[in-house]
DNA sequence: GGCGTTCAAGTAATCGATTACTTGGATGGC
DNA sequence: GCCATCCAAGTAATCGATTACTTGAACGCC
C-alpha cells in the first residue's frame, strides 16, 4: 500500500508537508502544494484512517443509537442523519437497543470504545431519568425523547401540543368517550398522554387510558381485548405509529366500521395511513427534519463544546382523514348507523 | 486515559502478556491471566481501538451499502445484519446510494478507506454487469441483486420462480390480460419480469409490461396513466413493494374496485398489504433471513477467504389475499359486477 | 548429566499517520 | 547594517496497541 512517505518522496518534500497539504493547512507554499497534490493523484494515495485516528485522536464518526431501525420513524431519522454525515464526510455507526437498558448501555460503551466524535441517542425511559450529558465522554444529542427539565441538546416534537390538537380534533367531531392507547414505557407516550388529558379536561370529559408496549403485535392484542368489551368507546387514539398499526389491525379483524362504530386517530404518517379506507387521521411528524436537525445540532456541539445547551422543538401537523369524521349532528354515537 | 502499560504495571507483568490475555491467546499461565484480568477490571481498562486497528490491520467492522434504508426491505435486512454484527462484537457502517453509481462508488471508496473486514452490497444494475468480487480489496457479499452468471457470494430470492408462482396464481384466478409493472433499472425487476413472462407463455397468454422507476411516487403516476386508458387489464402485478404501493395508491385515487374491476398482486409483504381492503396478495420475502444469511456468509468469507463462492437462494412465500380473488366462473371479467 | 525441545513471558520493533519542535532564509524596523 | 520577527519546511517524537523476536526455565530423553 502506498503511504505518506511514498508521496513525500515522489513530491520531493517532507511527510509533514504532505500532511499539511492534505489537512488544508494554510501555511504551505503554492508549488509544494501542487507537487504534493500531483503525487497524491499519481500514486492514488489514500491516508490510513487507523493511523490518522490514533495520532489525531479524532474519528470523524458519529453514532446513532435507536430502539429499532425498523420503526419507520427511526428509519427516516437515520436516513437524514446519514445524509448529513455523508455530506460532511463523516461515518455513521448504527446501533439498535430494542429498548433494553442493558443493550443500550452496551451500545454506549461501544461508542465510547470507538471514540466517536458524537452520538445521537433516543434514550430509554430509564436512562432519561436524571440524564446528564456530562456523564458521557462524547457530545450527545437526544432525539425524539426528552423531558422538559432535561439539560441536554435535543430535537423533539412538541408532543403535548400535538396530542392536544389531535384529541381536540376528535372531540370537536362529536366524540365523548375517547380512549387513549399510549406507550407506557416511553417518554413520548407519557407526554402525548399529558396532551390528551389536558384536551379532555378542557372539554370536561373524563380520560380513559390504557398503557401498552410500543409494538404493533402487543397493541393489537390489547386492542382486541378492549374491542370485545360490551360498550365500545366513541374513539380510540394511539400514541405512536406502531400502536396505531396494531389498533387498526384489531379493528379490521373485529370487523368494526371506522368511523361509523368507532373513530380512530394517532401519531406518525405512514404509507398505509392514507391507503386504508377511509384514511387514518394522524399527527404527521417531520421525521426527516428531526434527524437532520439532530445531526446538525450534534455537529455544532462537536465544533463548539461550550455553547449553551439547545433544544429544538418541531411541530407535528394534523392530517385529517376519514377515520375521524364527525358524527352526525355532533351529538354522539346514538345518531349513527 | 488508562492504557495497556498501566494495566501491565498494576498486574506486574509485561504489556505483551496483557495483550495476549485480552486476545484470548492460549499460551499464558493461569496466575498471570488472573492478575491481568483483575487489573483490567480494577482500572476499567478499555483498549484503544485506533491503536489496535493500526497495528493489527483489522477493524472488525462490516459495511452495508444499500440503495435506501427507507425501503422496508433494506430496513429489515440492515436490522438482521446489525444483529449478527452485534452478536459477533463487530461494528456496522451504513451507506445509502440512492441507486446513484457515483454515490455507490464513493460508498465503496469509503469502505476501502475504513479498511472494513467485509462489505454487504446491494449493487446497482450497472455495477452488476461484469461484476467480479476480486476487483475489491475486501470480502464482498451481494444481497438482493445478482445475475445467474455472477461469480460472487450472494444471498438472493429465487425471483424468477417467485414471479412465476405469483403470475400463475393470478392466471388461475381467471385473469387473462395481466399487466406487469417492473422496476426497469433493477436486476430483481428484470428477473421477476422473466418469471412473469414464462408463466404467461406457459398459458398461451401474451405479456404486457411497463418499466417504471422503483419509487412509489413514480409508479403511482405511471399507474394513473395506465388506469386512465379506455380498457382496463384484468390484473396488474408489481415487481416490488414500492411499485406495489404506488399502484395501490393510484387504484384507490381512481376509485377502482379491487378485485372487482381489476386484480392486483406484487412483491414484499408489508404492514399495509394486509391492512388495506381486501388485502393484497404478495410474495413475502424472508427479508430478515436474507440479511442474516448475508452477514453470516460474509463472516465465513472473512475467516476463510479461499473457500469456493457460495450463493444462497431463498424462496418467497405466496400470501394469497382478497386482491387476487378468482373471477366468477373463471371465464373472464365479463361475468363480474 | 548433557542436550535439544518446548513454552511462558519479556523486550522492543512496528503499524502510518499527525504535530511539536527545530531550522534557516526572508523581511522589516531603526 | 544589525537584530528581531515571521514563516515555510523539515526532523523526529508520538499516538497505544500488537507481535516478531529473544530469553531462560523446565522437561524429557538417552
Amino acid at each position: 500500500m502506498t503511504q505518506i512517505r511514498d508521496v513525500a518522496a515522489r513530491a520531493g518534500v517532507s511527510v509533514a508537508s504532505v500532511s499539511r497539504v492534505l489537512a488544508g493547512h494554510p501555511s504551505v507554499g503554492e508549488d509544494i502544494r501542487r507537487r504534493v497534490l500531483d503525487a497524491v493523484k499519481a500514486l492514488g494515495y489514500r491516508p490510513d484512517l487507523a493511523a490518522r485516528r490514533l495520532r489525531s485522536r479524532r474519528t470523524d464518526t458519529i453514532g446513532l443509537i435507536v430502539a429499532d431501525i425498523r420503526n419507520p420513524f427511526f428509519t427516516e431519522v437515520s436516513r437524514a442523519v446519514e445524509d448529513v454525515a455523508y455530506q460532511r464526510r463523516m461515518r455513521l455507526i448504527l446501533c439498535n437497543t430494542d429498548e433494553d437498558p442493558a443493550r443500550e448501555e452496551s451500545c454506549l460503551a461501544l461508542m465510547r470504545d470507538e471514540n466517536v466524535s458524537g452520538v445521537i441517542l433516543a434514550p430509554s425511559l430509564r436512562r432519561l431519568a436524571g440524564f446528564r450529558a456530562t456523564d458521557y465522554p462524547f457530545p450527545l444529542v437526544l432525539v425524539d425523547r426528552c423531558d422538559p427539565d432535561t439539560v441536554a441538546d435535543a430535537v423533539v416534537l412538541d408532543n403535548i401540543e400535538a396530542a392536544r390538537v389531535l384529541t381536540t380534533h376528535v372531540i370537536e367531531g362529536g366524540r365523548r368517550r375517547i380512549l387513549f392507547l399510549h406507550g407506557a414505557s416511553s417518554a413520548t407516550g407519557r407526554q402525548r398522554l399529558e396532551g390528551y388529558t389536558a384536551a379532555m379536561a378542557a372539554h370536561g370529559l373524563s380520560p380513559e387510558t390504557v398503557g401498552v408496549a410500543p409494538v404493533a403485535d402487543r397493541s393489537r392484542e390489547v386492542a382486541q381485548v378492549l374491542l370485545a368489551r360490551p360498550s365500545l368507546p366513541d374513539a380510540v387514539l394511539a400514541s405512536s405509529g406502531l400502536i396505531l398499526l396494531g389498533l387498526t389491525q384489531a379493528l379490521r379483524d373485529a370487523g368494526r366500521r371506522v368511523p361509523g362504530e368507532v373513530a380512530i386517530a394517532g401519531f406518525d404518517d405512514q404509507p398505509w395511513t392514507r391507503l386504508v379506507e377511509p384514511g387514518v387521521t394522524v399527527i404527521a411528524q417531520p421525521t426527516y427534519a428531526i434527524g437532520r436537525e439532530a445531526a446538525e445540532l450534534l455537529l455544532h456541539r462537536i465544533s463548539d463544546p461550550d455553547k449553551p445547551v439547545r433544544r429544538v422543538v418541531l411541530r407535528g401537523e394534523l392530517v385529517v382523514r376519514g377515520s375521524s369524521a364527525a358524527v352526525a349532528g355532533m351529538l354522539g354515537r346514538a345518531d349513527q348507523r
